[in-house]
DNA sequence: TTGTGTTTTACGACCTCC
DNA sequence: GGAGGTCGTAAAACACAA
């Protein structure tokens, strides 16, 4: 697998514990899973309870997962949360909202929980639930399946999808075959689905890295996350070819839990 | 309301790896 | 050969100025 090769390389995409050798990607990575890593994934958690503090965001990533949580932020109810919340399914007060008639059980209603809260960074949606009503009209948002092949040429994904997603890719910008099964079930998206929303994440990324560098090109290097402005190399080899730096021993990189041995 | 620019999904082509 | 990577692109969705 590709990705099995990225992560063997001698700089791996993903720094330290988070990518242990024992991770298992490639074909057996479709064996059966260790049994005490999920033993309750519906309760799956990106910030592991305890001394785990978000600040651990702020490095590698330039962002600091509050800032993007925030933005992302369905309301107060999200703002006082604990760090802990962000697990999948649907939250408490995802009952609000009543769950659109798509098709297939991902379509998760999104807890907006306070009129006017800002749905999307960079999108701030014309009312919190405007977006819900696109969705169900394009055909249920994700996991509508819907392709330029057929009726509708694209859909939207929910805000709670995007969410999840982002965490995601602030993880980690790859996903592993198993977190990618298993996001895309509990965000009701199709695993191809989750896959190109990643390529197309970090092409994002490499857009926005690229215009920041053509901004400032007397910067100094961009943080070790930025692996797409990396001159030429490799398709993947050369992926993050700084992210050596990320292999320190003092790096601030939570360790999933899933990733621990 | 409309025109325009940007962002977001989705795909195809091509590549590398196993 | 299959899977997933990048890159480029199409087109819908969206934001915003005129």
């Amino acid at each position: 697998m590709y990705v099995g090769y990225v992560l063997d390389k001698e700089s791996p995409v993903y720094p330290g514990p988070a990518r242990p050798t024992s991770l298992g990607l490639g074909p057996q990575a479709y064996g059966p899973p260790p049994p005490p890593q999920y033993p309750d994934f519906t309760g799956y958690s990106h910030v592991e309870p305890g001394p785990v503090p978000p600040a651990a965001w702020s490095t590698p990533f330039s962002a600091p997962k509050d800032e993007w949580a925030a933005a992302y932020s369905p309301g107060p109810a999200a703002s006082t949360a604990s760090p802990a919340p962000l697990a999948f399914g649907p939250p408490p007060d995802f009952s609000a909202v009543p769950a659109p008639p798509g098709p297939g059980p991902g379509l998760l209603a999104q807890p907006l929980s306070g009129p006017g809260a800002p749905s999307s960074p960079g999108a701030q949606r014309r009312t919190p639930y405007e977006w819900m009503r696109r969705s169900v009209a394009a055909g249920g948002g994700g996991g509508s399946g819907k392709t330029r092949t057929k009726d509708k040429y694209r859909v939207v994904y929910t805000d709670h999808q995007r969410l999840e997603l982002e965490k995601e890719f602030h993880y980690s910008r790859y996903i592993t075959i198993r977190r990618k099964s298993e996001l895309a079930a509990n965000l009701g998206l199709t695993e191809r689905q989750v896959k190109i929303w990643f390529q197309n994440r970090r092409a994002k990324e490499r857009k926005v890295n690229k215009k920041k560098q053509q901004q400032q090109p007397s910067q100094p290097p961009p943080p070790a996350h930025d692996v797409t402005t990396t001159p030429a190399g490799p398709p993947l080899g050369g992926l993050c070819p700084s992210s050596a730096s990320l292999l320190g021993t003092s790096s601030p990189m939570p360790v999933k839990e899933e990733y621990l041995p």
